[in-house]
DNA sequence: ACAATGTCGACCAATCTACTCGTGTATTCC
DNA sequence: GGAATACACGAGTAGATTGGTCGACATTGT
């Protein structure tokens, strides 16, 4: 598995900020809530995410996390990089260690390369807005 | 990291013995030399390769192990999915749990169909080939 | 018989994952 | 000022995974 649950819960959490964008900060407990993640551990990613600066935090009462940017200028690949480290599917990408003698770096480049295009061309934008016609298909589907 | 060393060692097996396909059994510890795997963690890496039917293995004296069909026949996805179990980078693509929550997971769909096709057009054959190209470039560089 | 080779399962240490918990700190409201 | 509300941060932890090692055994060529 690539992404393991920092890289999922985190990215909910995202979403979750972006969809929320504008209306003030959002609390901790409601992200975990609806996005089903155990708050002590949603508390992790958050910090996480204010480190890499894609989030800012108000204390008190009222508080919350708000997205630090508009959700358009935060895309998929920088999130997920921020929370999981490097995305590379095989260790010599990354360390070049046993580069020369592994066979089969050539082939994961190519498909690291198109992968990172891809994370980089989705925004929180888009995520936001894919959920949103989900939703409406679920809608439907109840609905019949 | 999607890949482990197994995924990455056991290819390193199948290039040895595509490489030397033809030419009678190879033994475990020309492979492990060769390709600078352990010798005993190689063991069970064949054992693996053998009952996902892929090589098979000859005992006693002037033994090995041989490809049990030809270079092109075997393509990088199967072999890797024989050792790694599923290649899905996340969770959810898997198990199909948490998906409808997830948010990301189209996203992804997608860059697992590209990364699988990809994997499925690269026979052992394109490997071997690869690796002699690689190998004639530092012949040339080590000439000059 | 004996040496070479593969087969198989048990075992192991280190690391990673996915958390929980407790304590501390900032802010607001009364 | 004090209580309530929320985030901040580090320690600890159970269980799974990784990346092996080791030893006993089976098979085969000479």
């Amino acid at each position: 598995m690539l992404l393991s649950t920092k890289g999922d819960y985190g990215v909910r959490a995202m979403i979750d900020l972006a969809k929320h964008s504008g209306s003030g900060p959002v609390q901790r407990a409601d992200i975990a809530r609806r996005r089903q993640i155990p708050e002590s551990y949603l508390d992790h990613l958050l910090a996480q995410l204010r480190r890499a600066g894609f989030i800012r935090s108000v204390r008190g009462p009222g508080g919350g996390h708000l997205l630090a940017k508009t959700p358009d200028e935060i895309c998929l690949l920088h999130v997920l990089e921020a929370l999981e480290g490097s995305l590379a599917p095989l260790a010599c990408l990354e360390t070049h260690e046993g580069e020369a003698i592994c066979g089969q770096d050539w082939v994961w480049q190519e498909i690291y390369d198109t992968m990172r295009a891809k994370l980089a061309s989705v925004s929180l934008t888009d995520l936001v807005e894919h959920e949103r016609i989900h939703e409406r298909d679920i809608a439907i589907n109840y609905s019949i």
